[in-house]
Parts: structure tokens; sequence; C-alpha cells
RNA sequence: GGGUUCGUGGUCUAGGCAGGUUAUGACACCUCCUUGACAUGGAGGAGGCCGGCAGUUCAAAUCUGCCCGAACCCA
């Protein structure tokens, strides 16, 4: 007998498989004519931290990918890093004590990615641990040449086709980082701020912008003005005063000027829908650029370009004597001035809403620069996004409410080293841009010359490399166009993007749009978008809170199986979950409970040339089989389960999924089917003890195939250990059984469940489960009669029923409660006392519509044994409904019973579809 | 302010699109049981105005409207 420990050690087994699986090749893609499932795989931005939100979106295309394998898919499940960006740079400053600006380019990217690199590898391991099964051979990391160049080949592609252009235009500016960003890279905060009021006097037309000259205000022709603002450290750049054209204070004021308190340029008032009247005085200054609103008024109304903040966040020469300030102490000292010169009307505290950068959180800044952008066409984007199958859909509405509210080109450039050069130079002489051609890439411009010599507007040839590098959503959106092969191969939707919705703003959104805009297709077939992960308190894990769990830790508690099972439990795909270390326990029990009918199942399956090929259903060269009706019900069961839990799987419902299986492995086969067997298998003739081995082969290998994408270590374990199985449980197939006859199926039930009934009987009863009994007697109820004869086709008569009663087989029953049984004909010698009815509302309902109250009360009301007569006797049920009397089929009526025993020594039990009695 | 999702025993969750038996399961709790795979087991029990109010309907956890509450996204 092969050695089976008698405990399963999950740290042993998952070490030893990591280990086994990480020298095959078992999970490559394999382009064969099976069809192909690719999953768009994020890349993670390597932060060396793979955490447990990461982890619920691994592991769900954990259980896509390994299910599609055992459909026999072509599964591509490939990795990526989405290595450049900031945070990096940062850390190798930190690390080197340097400033990046004080290592060459070349020194500096060096160390940025030997940093990647080391993180990169802690983030594999976690992977590792958690059992995910990603193809290594497919990894990509967006910092190495063959994929930057991709990336430029994209650029000068787009650039080609006009997508790309580089001009001047407001952008959000960090000034920490010192760099642009995008409209998805700025996050609303909320803070307490200060409301102040400040007062402008009316200028007179002559009064000439910039000079200090107090008095202008005096001799001017109109009243002051009062305007609210939180931001007087922008004074310097104000070019206008807005009020809503529905604001009656300031009825008839349009076009007058007004004269910039401390900084003294003349501003013009003019009137704009979207000035709320409510807030403040209801004028506002208008600066460049205050917000997006400022730059909007900006463009619209033409105003003046007057930048007070500079690129590192301090007041430029503009701002006099406060230039080279910081934004906060310019604050305080332009209010203080504005306070001495009697300026400063009122202060308010304020709870306000910032657009902050969301690396760092530093409020942003709106500042004109010229810069490159990425034409955004909503359009195009939108009917893109509407091709693509999202799950759940309503996460389409949340792109398409971003998109919708997209007022800005996406700006690519980005003002950093680490990242993916920008593939072009401009002329010395006359600034003309060119870029690369796609042959020259990948190509960086800062070091490389251009391709061509003469500039084609001014001949000149001396070029200047772009030192601007690209944000590194340019690397991440095309991640499936890479995993597909772009450019070399022709471009075809790829199958998954699984996705949690935190980012459908950013990687969903300039996917869709790059790939539309390069291939003039959709990404995906279908897009996965799953939720957050939330602590036991039900928030937000995050370690301020210290509600953090880390995988690691639960996988050392118990393990990555068990984790992966309470995250597939955790609610159904799409939506937030909140991780429950109790499903961890619950879901280690499983496993044991599993480990427990393998140990038993080999015990009974090694060297029994009579089990059949567990994994395949294979012919035995033993006893030819005589197959019971139990082993027929579960064969049946199993059968149905398989198909269920596939239509599952494929709806990405990995929820309903898991917890099938566990029901059918727990309840059916371990319970019932289990307990069923024990007979035959211990002295059963070797025709029905082969029968039962090989079912019980069938199933549990088709339970552990069923499982494997769940518990992907037990299951390769427990495959192993059972007898007649060959190969890794993730090549094998997805069960598919022969669907049996349905009679037999139902026979075999209704025993699994006399049986069941039984042992509860005896465990309330407080006898031994195996205790003997004298006799057991199984009365087919009538319904279940006719449905266990519907193999004699049609509808039942007494005669057929009882035929079939005839060949219900018992001796597996007999076995399990250890008594005689007995298949009764007719009513039992018991009293069946009617206590209750039970009305088919279905039936009723619509027969009777706004009377089937009454008479369903009627019914109720009426002594149940009347009904239970007239029911037999008539097979109708009349009713007197509040003086009028109907008639109700009497199959529209179900009596509900209490049987008693006419002996003492009988004991009557209720079963699904048969009374049962007892004699003990 | 706008959008989306959600409110089900103590906790978490299924069911809701396609209205119709006793509302699913897990964890915790209580009682009983060592039986030949398993006490990390088995059998049973208690615990629910399915957020609230209206409406539609013979019938609502399920459909509609409003309200209350929560989370996320946007402004």
């Amino acid at each position: 007998m092969t050695e089976i420990p008698e405990s399963y050690d999950p740290e042993a087994s998952e070490a030893n498989w990591r280990e086994r699986w990480a020298e095959s090749d078992r999970y490559a893609y394999e382009d064969t004519d099976a069809p192909d499932y690719v999953i768009d795989t994020p890349p993670p931005y390597p932060t060396g931290d793979f955490h447990i939100g990461s982890a619920l979106g691994w592991t769900y295309m954990d259980f896509a990918a390994r299910y599609r394998r055992l459909r026999g898919e072509d599964v591509l499940f490939p990795q990526g890093w989405d290595c450049h960006g900031l945070p990096t740079e940062v850390k190798v400053e930190e690390e080197h004590g340097i400033h990046r600006t004080d290592v060459p380019r070349e020194q500096f990217r060096e160390w940025c990615v030997e940093h990647t690199e080391a993180q990169i590898e802690s983030m594999k391991e976690t992977m590792g641990r958690l059992g995910l099964s990603q193809d290594w051979s497919h990894e990509f990391r967006t910092m190495d040449p063959a994929y930057w160049a991709k990336t430029q080949r994209s650029f000068v592609e787009m650039s080609d086709d006009e997508y790309v252009y580089r001009d001047e235009h407001p952008v959000n500016w960090c000034p920490r980082c010192e760099t642009a960003i995008a409209d998805a890279e700025v996050e609303n905060v909320d803070r307490s701020g200060v409301l102040y009021t400040l007062a402008f006097a009316g200028a007179d037309e002559r009064t000439n912008g910039g000079a200090h000259d107090r008095d202008a205000g005096a001799n001017a022709s109109n009243d002051g003005i009062e305007i609210a603002t939180t931001r007087p450290e922008l004074l310097a750049a104000c070019v206008g005063i807005a009020v809503s054209p529905d604001d009656e204070r300031y009825a008839g004021r349009v076009g007058e000027r007004f004269e910039v308190p401390v900084f003294g340029q003349a501003v013009e008032l003019f009137a704009d829908e979207a000035v709320d009247s409510e807030f403040g005085t209801g004028a506002v200054m208008v600066c460049t650029f205050g917000d997006k609103q400022d730059a909007a008024w900006w463009t619209e109304y033409d105003l003046d370009l007057r930048q007070a903040v500079a690129e590192d966040g301090r007041l430029t020469e503009l701002a006099g004597e406060f230039a080279g300030l910081e934004i906060a102490d310019a604050k305080e000292e332009i209010a203080t001035a504005l306070q001495k010169s009697g300026d400063l009307v009122g202060e308010e505290p304020i709870e306000q809403s910032v657009g902050a950068c969301w690396r760092c959180d530093t409020p942003i800044e709106i500042l004109s620069k010229e810069q490159w952008f990425v034409r955004v066409d909503r359009d195009e984007i939108l009917d893109t996004a509407r091709e693509v199958e999202w799950i759940p859909a309503h996460t389409y509405q949340r792109l398409e409410e971003w998109t919708e509210g997209m007022e800005w080109d996406w700006v690519i450039s980005r003002q950093r080293v680490f990242a993916t050069p920008i593939p072009a130079w401009s002329c010395a002489d006359c600034g003309h841009w060119h870029v690369a051609d796609a042959a020259e890439l990948p190509v960086d411009p800062t070091e490389d010359a251009p391709g061509i010599e003469a500039c084609p507007d001014c001949e000149a040839s001396e070029w200047v490399g772009e030192t601007d590098v690209m944000d590194t959503w340019m690397d991440s959106s095309i991640s499936p166009l890479h995993v597909s092969g772009w450019p070399d191969a022709d471009f075809e939707p790829v199958t998954l993007r699984p996705q949690g919705h935190d980012i459908i703003r950013t990687w969903a959104f300039y996917t869709l749009l790059r790939t539309a805009a390069l291939e003039g297709e959709k990404p995906w077939e279908q897009a996965l978008i799953h939720g957050m992960v939330f602590g036991a308190d039900g928030n937000k894990m995050s370690k301020s809170r210290d509600n953090f769990v880390r995988p690691e830790e639960v996988i050392e508690e118990h393990s990555a199986d068990a984790f992966r099972q309470a995250i597939a439990l955790g609610g159904q795909p799409g939506s937030d979950i909140q991780f429950q270390p109790k499903e961890v326990t619950s879901a280690s029990r499983f496993l044991t409970k599993c480990w427990n009918v393998t140990r038993f199942a080999a015990g009974h399956l090694d060297g029994a040339s009579d089990a059949g090929d567990a994994a395949t259903g294979g012919v035995a060269t033993g006893a030819e089989p005589t197959y019971h009706d139990a082993d027929r019900w579960i064969l049946s069961r199993c059968s149905r389960v398989a198909e269920a839990v596939a239509a599952d799987m494929d709806a990405y419902r990995f929820d309903s999924a898991l917890r099938r299986v566990r029901e059918f492995v727990w309840e059916e086969l371990a319970d019932d089917y289990v307990e069923l067997v024990k007979g035959r298998l211990y002295e059963g003739s070797p025709a029905e003890r082969a029968a039962a081995r090989r079912t019980l082969s069938t199933t549990l290998s088709a339970s552990l195939r069923m499982l494997a994408p769940f518990a992907p270590f037990f299951a390769e374990e427990a495959y192993h250990h059972l007898p007649n199985t060959v190969g890794s449980v993730h090549a094998a197939d997805w069960p598919e059984l022969e669907p049996d006859d349905d009679g037999a199926a139902r026979r075999g039930a209704l025993i699994a469940d006399v049986a069941s009934t039984i042992r509860a009987w005896k465990s309330d009863e407080g006898v031994a489960l195996n205790a003997e009994l004298n006799r057991v007697a199984v009365y087919l109820d009538g319904d279940d009669g006719t449905a266990i004869g519907a193999t004699n086709g049609g509808r039942a008569d007494t005669e057929g029923a009882d035929a079939d009663r005839v060949e219900l087989d018992t001796s597996d029953l007999a076995a399990t409660v250890n008594a005689p049984v007995g298949i009764e004909r007719g009513e039992p010698e018991v009293e069946r006392v009617p206590v209750g009815v039970d009305p088919d509302h279905s039936v009723i309902g619509p027969e009777f519509r706004d009377r089937a109250g009454e008479v369903i009360g009627a019914l109720e009301a009426a002594p149940p044994e009347e009904i239970a007569r007239r029911k037999r006797e008539a097979g109708e049920i009349e009713l007197d409904t509040g003086g009028e009397t109907v008639v109700l089929d009497g199959d529209a009526v179900g009596i509900e019973t209490e049987q008693r025993a006419a002996g003492e020594e009988v004991v009557v039990l209720d079963a699904a579809g048969a009374t049962v009695l007892v004699y003990p």
C-alpha cells in the first residue's frame, strides 16, 4: 500500500509543489490548435509589496487560467512589470544619498534598474507562495529595451497619425515631483483652508497693470468690488474677475476694471454661468491658473498669461518682493500685506477640495507648459469600450463617466529620468521637432543622434535630443499589444483584462485609447473588474488603521490553498470583499476533509486492478463492475455538478463554483456516498466492489480536478496519492462523465436520503451509528414513487410503481444502516394524521387571482383531516369562501401529515420521497 | 452637488436580472455522539419585522418610487 500520511501537511506540500512546478514548464503557453485564452495580466509597479488587494486580483486570474487549462484551452498567463516611475527614482536617490542631477543619466538609470530587479524578485516570491501559475517564459519588464522600443514605436505611430502632438497648454504640475502629470494622476483631497475676502478698488481706464499706484483707485470712476478667494498667493497671477450673469449685485458692472491689491495690475469684470453666486461674495478672481476653470476662462476670454508660480512651486519674479517664496509662505505673507494695506476685509475657515499629486499628495499647480500630448477622442474610446464585455456590466459606466468628463488631452511628457525616452529631437536653429523613424528604435535621444542630417525646415544639422520622458501609462497601456506579439504579429483582441475598479480611469482608459488609436480594435474581449479588500473591521485595509493582513501571514498560519478559497468565497467578483479569517479556517477544514476521503479511497483503490483509471474513467482489467443505484446516483450528481461548476467558472462566479464543489464533496460524496458503499468495499462481491471502487475513483478524481483551480497544491498532492491517476492534476481534463439514466439516479438519491435520515435518527437517539437494527421498511411516497417509476415511461400507475419498487436496490442501504431493509407496497401500517395543508401557490394564485388569499385562508382554516378526506375521496376539494363555494383540484393542495406508529416497537421517519419505518 | 454599488440571524455571505415550498452557507454559540477516512469529525438546536415607508400584484427579500444609512468614483 502506498504511504499516505495521516494528515495533510500544507507547508511541506506547498513548498514541494512550488519547487517542482518551477522546474517544469507546466504553465507555459503552447501554441496549438486549441482555442487561445490570453490574459492581459496587470503589470504591477514593483513596490516590492504584493499585498492582499493584489492577491485578490491575481487569484481570480489564476482561477480562470487553471480552469481554462483543464478545459483544454491554450492559456497565456504572462506577467509584466510596470517599472518606470518616480517612486523608484526617489528610493534610489535615498539609497545613494544623491539627487538625480548629481550623476549621469545612464548611471542613475542603472541604479533604478538594479533597485527594480530586487523589488520584482520579492514580489515574485509572494506570487509563487500564492500558487499563481503565470507563464514566466512570457515575463516582460517595461524597463527592458525590447519593451520600451515598443512604447516608442507606439509613440511614433501615433505621432504619424497625429494622435501625438507637441504644444503649449495648461497642464497639471506637481511642484514636488517637478513634472507635468495627467488628469488621471490628480486626486482631490479635502482639507481645511481659509476663505479670504479681498477688496479690489475700482480702476480708471488709464490705469496700467503692474504700477504700484494706490491712488489710481481713488481717482477711478467706478466703485470697488469684493472678491472671495482661498489663494491670495496667486494675486500676482490675477487676470480677471468673474461673476454670475444672474447675480443682481453686479448687474450692469460687467466690463468695469479693478486694481489688484498689493500687485496693482488692472483686471476686468466678466460674467460667466460657471460662477457660483452662493460662494463668498459671488465674485471670484481669475488667475493663470488657479484651477481648471481658470484655464477654461483663460482660453474663452483670451485673458493674459501671468505665471506667478514656477516649476519648483515658488513664486516667480512676477510676484515682486514675494518672489522665491514657497506657496504656503507666500500665502501667509501676502495675507499679511493685504491686511496692512487694508484690502483684507474678511477671513473665515472653509472646507475645500484641492487637486493633489496621487503619488506624493502635494497640491498641484496648473502651469502653461510646452509638452507632448496625446489627443483624447472621447467617442472613439467609448465606441471601443462598448465592444468589450464588462464584468460586472456596471463597471463600464465608471469608464463612461470618466471619459465624458475628460476636458484636456493627455499630457504624456514627464520631466524625469527613469522612463521611456521620447524619441524626438529639436532643431537647434529653428526649433523644428523631428520624431524618430520606427527603424531606429529603441533610441535614447539624449545620447543618440537622429537618423536625419539636415532639418527639413532650415537645413541646419544640429539637433538637441529630447530630455523629457514618457508617462509610465504609455508603457503599460500597450500591454495587450505586447502580449499578443505586436507589432510583428497581427493584433487580435486578447481574451481577458482583469483589473481593479480603482484603475478604470487610468489603465483601462489608456489601454482602450491606445489600442483604438494604434489598431482600430478593442484591446480585449472581456474586462473582469474586481473590488478592493477590506479588513476585519469593514474598512479599507491600511497600516494606519491596523487592520492590515499580509498574504504571507495567512499562508504561514494556514495555507495558500485555504487563503485562495477564502478569497473566492469572500463575495462575487466585482464586489469589494471583506477579508474573513474564519473563511480561511473553514477552507482548511475542508482540505482536511478532502484529505481523509482521499486517504480512505486510496486505501481501497490501491493495487485494485478493477478500479479503473481515475483520470480517464478508462476500462479496468479486473472484474466487470455491477453498478448499484448508489453508484449511478453519485455519478449522475458528479456529472451535473461538473456542468454547473463549469457554467459558474465561465461566468467568473468563483464564489458559487467553489461552494458547489464543496457541497458536493462534503455532503454528497463524503457523507452520503462513502457511507453507502463501505459495506460493499469491505465485504462485497468482486463485481459490486469493482463498481464502488471505480465510482469512487471517478468521482474523487473529478472532484480534485474541480478543486484544482482553487486549491492547486492540495489538489496536486491528493491527485498524486490517488491510485490510477496519471501525471499532474493541472494537466488533466475537466470532468466529463457519461450522464446516467435518470431513474437509477433518483433511486440512488432516495437510498442516500433514507440512509442519512436513519443516521440522523440514530444520532438523535444516542444510538451508535453502526448499531444493529431489527428491520427497516421503506414506503415510497406517491409522488416520488411516480418519479422513480419514470424509467418505465410516463406516469406510473400502481403496478408500474410497484414493479419499480421491487427493483430498488437496498443492499447498500442495508449495510449502511445495519439492518435488513424491505421495500413495502401501499401505505405503511401506521396512523397518518393530517396536521396541515400545503397549498401550491403557483397553481392557486393564477387560478383564483384576487380570491386566492380567501381560498388559502379557507383551506388553512378548515380541519386538515377534512381536507385530506375530500382530496382522497373526490380528488378535488370543495371549499366555502365567504359564502361562495369553490372547487380546487386535489393536486393543488399537499397534505402535511405526522405519522404515528401503530405499535410501540416501530419508529416512523420522514425522508424525502419515502416514509421509513424502523423496527429497532 | 452628480454617478455607481450596497444594506439579508451576533459577524460575513448566497438568493434578487426571469416574484410563488420551510430564505443559502460559513464562523461563533448551545446540546448530544469517539462508529471500521476524518473529533480539523458527525447529528441536532437556538438565533431573521431580508434598512424603512409606500406602490404594483392573488402573491414581494426579489419589481417600481421615495426616504434613511454605508462604501467607492467624479465635481
